[in-house]
DNA sequence: CAAATTCTCTGACTATAATCAGAGAATAAG
DNA sequence: CTTATTCTCTGATTATAGTCAGAGAATTTG
C-alpha cells in the first residue's frame, strides 16, 4: 500500500479528531452529557425498545438502564412494557423530550452551517462533494466479507432478497425451484461456499460458489443490497469468490445470468469473463460466462 | 445556504463520529488513557515545555500536571526546570517513552492501512484525494478574520512577514520607508483598519484599508502566509475588506501593486478591479487598480 | 413443563477527565 | 525594589462513562 496514501489518511484522521471533538462538545453543549444526548437522539420520534438502543449504540445494559432512568427523571421520556413481550421495555419521547431532541437537531444544523458559512459558494459545493466521496468510500471499507453457513439467518435473508429481486426484474417472474439447484449443502465446504458481506453487522450482499468436477466452479447467488450499491461491493465479492475458488484448486469458473441483470453482466465483462455457449439449461439464463483462473499467488 | 449541503455535512459528521470513535479506541487501546496518549504524542521527540503542552492541547494546568506525574511514574518522561526561566518546566521522552510513542505511531498507521486495505487501488486513490480536499476546505473554514490593532503582536508579525516576502520577491529588494505610508494610526479606525486572519489562533494573513477623502479607500498590506495559500483566503480577505469599506461609506477602492505579485494581480482582476492610470508615485508599483463598490446591502 | 435463554434492572465499583482554589517560586514591570 | 504576573504544582472535589455480578420476570426451547 502506497505510503503517501497512508499519510493522507492519518492526516485526515488528525484533522477530523480535532473537528469532531468540537462537534461533540457543541452537540452536547446543551444540558446533557454526551451519553444522554446520543440516547435521546437514538430513541427518535417513533420511540424504540431498550434492546434496540443497546444494540444500536453498543452500550452495556446497565449503563443504558441508568441513562434511561436519568432521562425519565427529567421528564424527557416514558418507558412502558411491550404488549407483545413482557420482557421488552419500550421507550418514547415525551413532549419535552421531543423539544429537546429538536434542539439537538437545530444545534447539529447550526454547526454544519458554521462549517460552510466562511466558504464561498464554489468551495461549499466542492466540500459537500468531497465529503460525500469520503463517506461513501469509508462506508465501503467498513463492509466485511466472510464465509457464512447458507442456513444461517443472514444468509437466508440475503438469498430471499435475491430471489425477490429476481422475481421483480425477470419478465417471467422467478421460481427458485425451476432453476439450477444451489441447496445449502451444495454451498457448504467442501462442495461449495457462501460469502456474506456485512455492513455494521447487517447483511448487505452475498455470493456463492459450487464446486463441480475437479477444476470447474460455478458462481451463484451474486447479490448486493440496493442500499449498498455503488460501493464497489459487487467487484469485491467477485474477487473474494475467485480467491476462494483458486484456493480450492478451481481453474475455470462458470456462471449464467439473465439479460435483465445489466449491472452484473457489465461487472462480469469487466472482470475478465468471456461469454460462451450455453453450458447448461438454466431456464432463466440468457448469457453464459466463463473465466480461466490463474494459479493462487 | 443550500439545505442539501447542510444535510451532507451532517451526514458526514455522523459517519466521522462513528469512525473517529473507533480510531480513538484503537489509538488508545494500548495501556494509556486517551489523555496520556495525546500528551505523549504531543511531547514529541524533541520535548516541549509544560506551558506549550497546555496551550496546544488546551488543557487545564492542574490536569496536565497530573498527567505528567503519571507518565513520569511510568518512566516514560523526565521533567526538568528550564535554564532560561526557572518557572518553566521542560518535558522530554525517555527511551521507554520514545518506544511507547513509536508504538502509538505504528497503531495509527495500522489503522489507516485498515481503512484502505479493503478497497481497490482506484478507490484508494480517490479516497485519499477526497480526504485531502475535505481537509483543505475544513481548514479553510477554520480561518477566522477579525479586526486587529496594527500595533498588536500578531499584526506586527504579519506585516513583518509581508515585508520580508516583498524583499525577496522584488528585483530591487524592499524598503518600507520608501513606499506610500501605512502607519499604525492610519490603519486604525476611524482612519483605516487592519484585518488579521488566524488559523487555530495563529496569524496566517492580513489586509488593510486606508480611508482617504470622503469616499475613496486604499487597499494595503494584503498578505497570506505560504502555509495558508490555496485555501481561498486572499479572496476572503479581499471580500471582508470591501465589506468594511462599504460600511465606512467608501465607494471607490484603490490599490497599487508590483508586477512580481502575480497571484495578487490575478485575484484583483478576477474580483472586479480595473487597471487604471497611476494615481500615486509609489516607487515599487507597476500596476494601479480601482474598483467601484456598490452600496452596502 | 422443566430448563435454558432473554430482557431489564439494581447494587457495587472503577477509571477517566476534568475543575477550582490556592500556594510557592521565579520573573517581569513600574 | 516593591508589586504584579507567570508558571507549575498539590489538595479537594466532581461529573461522566463504563464494567461486572447477579436477581427477577417473561419467554422460548427441548
Amino acid at each position: 500500500m502506497d505510503m503517501p496514501l497512508v499519510e493522507q489518511v492519518r492526516s485526515f484522521n488528525r484533522t477530523m479528531t480535532e473537528r469532531v471533538g468540537v462537534l461533540n462538545d457543541h452537540f452536547l453543549g446543551r444540558n446533557h452529557p454526551l451519553g444522554e444526548a446520543r440516547l435521546l437522539w437514538e430513541i427518535g420520534a417513533e420511540g424504540a425498545s431498550v434492546r434496540e438502543l443497546r444494540r444500536r449504540l453498543s452500550l452495556d445494559s446497565a449503563y443504558v438502564s441508568r441513562l434511561l432512568r436519568s432521562l425519565e427523571k427529567q421528564g424527557l421520556i416514558v418507558v412502558k412494557t411491550s404488549e407483545h413481550d413482557g420482557r421488552v421495555r419500550l421507550v418514547q419521547l415525551t413532549e419535552a423530550g421531543l423539544r429537546e431532541r429538536a434542539e439537538l437537531d437545530h444545534r447539529a444544523d447550526a454547526f454544519a452551517r458554521s462549517l460552510l458559512e466562511p466558504l464561498g459558494e464554489s468551495q461549499r459545493v466542492k466540500l459537500a462533494a468531497a465529503m460525500a466521496q469520503v463517506e461513501r468510500l469509508l462506508i465501503a471499507s467498513m463492509v466485511q466479507i466472510t464465509i457464512a453457513d447458507p442456513t444461517s439467518q443472514d444468509a437466508r435473508w440475503c438469498i430471499e432478497q435475491y430471489f425477490s429481486e429476481l422475481g421483480e426484474r425477470f419478465e417471467t417472474g422467478f421460481d427458485p425451484t425451476l432453476g439450477i439447484s444451489a441447496h445449502p449443502h451444495e454451498l457448504t465446504p467442501p462442495d461449495g461456499l457462501l460469502l456474506v458481506a456485512r455492513l455494521r453487522e447487517e447483511p448487505v450482499g452475498c455470493g456463492a460458489l459450487k464446486f463441480h468436477e475437479d477444476t470447474v466452479g460455478e458462481l451463484k447467488r451474486m447479490w448486493v443490497a440496493p442500499r449498498a450499491r455503488g460501493l464497489g461491493l459487487g467487484r469485491r465479492l467477485l474477487l473474494a469468490l475467485e480467491d476462494a475458488a483458486r484456493q480450492a484448486g478451481i481453474t475455470i469458473l462458470h456462471l449464467e445470468t439473465n439479460h435483465t441483470l445489466v449491472e452484473a453482466i457489465e461487472l462480469y465483462r469487466h472482470s475478465g469473463y468471456q461469454e460462451v455457449e450455453a453450458f447448461n439449461d438454466e431456464p432463466y439464463a440468457h448469457h453464459w460466462f466463463e473465466k480461466r483462473l490463474t494459479a493462487p499467488t
